[in-house]
DNA sequence: TATGAATGAGCGTTCATTCAT
DNA sequence: TATGAATGAACGCTCATTCAT
């Protein structure tokens, strides 16, 4: 997966692969029928522990919907976003078009169901008065949108500027939930 | 151009691009060092025009600051994300960590010009009284951050599920400048 | 042995041999040295059943030799060129030259036995007078030409045009005892 | 050719062949789509040559039709069994069943013109009273059958035992044509 | 004796690059 | 300036062979 993601499909060599994993060439083909299911099966796997790795915060006892999808998009940042497992999305983004099975996945998988858990969120907090805006729930992409910017600027801008993630963030709760008094 | 956008830069083959270009292929070698300098090179030129697509755009004249802004979206929704121009995006995202030449001309020439822009809008809009949020100046990315997702929804899973960029747009300036009251 | 029959023995798979003998593959490198010797001893034991087969048939008593060549081309045809034993005929003249053990092993066992048998049979043709051209004797290749080119015939044009080679051979019989006048 | 003859289809490498036609390896894809089909027109555009050296012996005016066969079976035996040429015609033998678009050529192009002609030149015999067997002309393979097995005794037992073509040829015509008086 | 996972040399094929014309 | 035939390094994949169990 490393090498997928440090050079996309196309340029990965299974030389560097297998000397990577610690096994010649012929045994990835003991596992895999040819590169591209390797790489199919590789994002596959790949995108559940990235799923787990959010999913498995349990919301906090007695939270607002705003702590509850500020701790969501805090735990995204923190263990996606700022680390390798971005590049997984990033991954996706890049090679999806000529791999439909992946984005197929992919949307099934994490988009589909990730859209669908905001847009729940969303209309409990507008239930809650939490949220005034009620289009939002037609639209959740909005609310995970600047997420997604974080880990695309991650991989491409980080070094011509930073950019605090979760700062950002959380000045896009407070266009959904209205400003906090103190910050 | 189109050749990198529908294959990506590793796939794309000197072959294809000739006979699109309706040279030979030792023709390409006459005005570009090699496959990577003319890859840079075409990314550089297909900006140019990206830009001035967008920036063309003259601000209505009284035109308030959500105004300007929605018809600047408008056009990027309906001028590049909707169309092949908003997979170059795509495909800045996909090769940029592999090609930090690219990467650094979009940040230089793209992302630093339009954040900056975006900021000075997002300054007159506070000066103005349209934005309350003073904090959003901070991060202009969140003004942008749902036309990229637009953009990458399109490549990806337009199929599975459209989106209409642009009423996703404005229920996102609703959260920036308020909602209005006639929609 | 059919695995090389079918796909001669460079496109024969290890895998496929032991997965048809039912058994593993590193079991046939407790029988056999390696590929090559496999197939030699293979094509040996393979040669064995085929003479068998052949010079098993007893000459009935009293008679001609005409019938007793008839009887002994009878049965090669039958046993041999119509059936996939044929084959292994084919597949020597195929992969001969390439394995000369196998060639002077089938020289030595079948080729040159056979042709002294069939040359003793000629003598005793022509001593009792059957036979009239005695230079027959110095070539019994002649008498065994038709068959072979049977068991040729059958591997590769029976499908285009099909050849009925006892009948042929009936008709090269006529050639060399003379005509019988009832057919 | 040289190399598909001395090893066969599949033990033949695109190196030798590119090595010995004094090529790069990749030259050879501009001319053949890939090995399969380089091997598939090699044969057709060697099986040509082959045919011509065969029929372009003009039959000697006023000949009787066992010199006309006797010429042509010279020819075929000096020309294509003692030489390099007739390793093509076992090649078809050995690879006929795996290239079926081989073996139909030659059936087509090959045998089934040469026994027309074989048998034309039956029919000539019978009529003027050369030939006895009328039935001969059912199975013209008969008379060709000798120089086939010429063919394939050269490639697999010439050093186990010469074997002298011609005059088994010619026994083979003592028996079809009745034997000549002086030899 | 039997297994079958692991190996890695070797093959067919592709394609960026060159260069004589 | 333009060509496109030729190149050959490099890749994905196969498969005979080995060996720890």
């Amino acid at each position: 997966m490393e090498e997928f993601i440090a050079r996309g499909f196309a340029a990965t060599r299974l030389d560097d692969i297998a000397k990577r994993a610690g096994v010649a060439k012929g045994t990835i083909y003991l596992h895999f029928k040819d590169k591209e299911s390797m790489f199919e099966e590789l994002i596959r796997t790949a995108i559940v522990p990235l799923v787990m790795r959010i999913g498995s915060t349990p919301p906090p006892a007695g939270a607002s919907v705003r702590d509850m999808v500020e701790n969501f998009a805090r735990t995204f940042i923190q263990e996606v976003a700022t680390t390798r497992r971005g590049d997984i999305v990033r991954l996706i983004v890049a090679e999806g078009p000529r791999f439909p099975a992946v984005a197929d996945f992919y949307f099934r998988e994490v988009v589909s169901r990730g859209l669908a858990g905001m847009r729940a969120m969303i209309e409990l907090g507008i239930a809650r008065g939490e949220i005034r805006n009620r289009n939002l729930a037609k639209f959740p992409q909005i609310l995970v949108a600047p997420a997604l910017i974080a880990v695309i600027w991650q991989s491409l801008f980080s070094k011509h500027a930073p950019l605090d993630a979760i700062d950002m963030f959380k000045v896009h709760l407070d266009l959904i939930f209205g400003e906090r008094r103190t910050t």
